[in-house]
DNA sequence: TGGTAATAGTTGAAAATGTAACTAACAACC
DNA sequence: GGTTGTTAGTTACATTTTCAACTATTACCA
């Protein structure tokens, strides 16, 4: 098994990212499906919310880049947890307002304690410079 | 829709590697997918084969840090397509070595030709130095 | 040598995701 | 005012992924 190709995976940044986002992921995964048996898409949809604190699914699909359906699901399963609440717009009622209760929001507490934690382990292996590039670069790629 | 908490996703590394990743992912799933109808897990390990030529199933879970089950049904569907062949290994009958055919190496060469205009592509949205520094973070970060 | 443990890989059922079709509400235009 | 088009969000079905159990083979060790 040794490498024949000039081509080499770890150059390639589609792949790079990949590994890298699966990596960091796997670990902070640990944590809110250990502790409140969460998804990805669910900590996305929370965390949106908590920051956000008034967004429509739409809003969230923008944000997060998130197709429909998985927002939408992932609303409803917060919503069966209590974790939100959801208020038809007066003005247009296609629309659905989306707020924490205040049980969601200690949730979120809890894990965004835990992601900070996480962000500075994974900082770790990087210099103060790497990390201001890194997040420059990062962003500059995830404008579609 | 303001922002409220302090706290800013973009800058929490596991959802930006993650908004990154999944970007850039789409527009070359675009291609493998559209020329091959081809999943990404398999032209991961095609990618593998094609560059470390002969690997078994346990060295590509490693390397490319996906789950045996992914990997053995990769494997399975680029058998299927003749892209691959398994041979058991003869002193130890437990391992399967894993090559490309011919046809599963021309495969190869051309998405690796359209991975490479990709990677261009992406790359003109960053710095030459912002591009060094991206790798060098993301190598590091992909070590778990 | 025989019995237990470990390893490579596969399979089946359950969970999650993607795709497309759908409902409900509003907008716009004649 | 009624028809057509759009938009927000949901649902049904097909495809993928995950998880756990399984087979087959080798390693270890009394």
């Amino acid at each position: 098994m040794t490498q024949k190709d000039d081509f080499d995976l770890r150059e390639f940044l589609p792949y790079l990212l990949n590994q890298a986002a699966e990596i960091s992921s796997q670990s902070f995964q640990r944590i809110y499906k250990g502790r409140y048996g969460m998804l990805r898409t669910e900590w996305r949809v929370l965390f949106h919310l908590a920051i956000y604190e008034r967004m429509t699914a739409k809003d969230i699909c923008e944000k997060a880049i998130m197709h429909k359906t998985k927002v939408s699901r992932a609303v409803h399963r917060l919503e069966q947890r209590r974790y939100l609440q959801r208020k038809p717009d007066e003005k247009d009622r296609r629309h659905e307002w989306l707020t924490l209760t205040s049980h969601g929001r200690a949730v979120y507490e809890d894990l965004h304690a835990h992601a900070q934690q996480h962000d500075q382990v994974l900082m770790q292996k990087l210099s103060t410079e790497e990390i201001r590039v890194l997040r420059r670069a990062l962003n500059a790629l995830s404008q579609p």
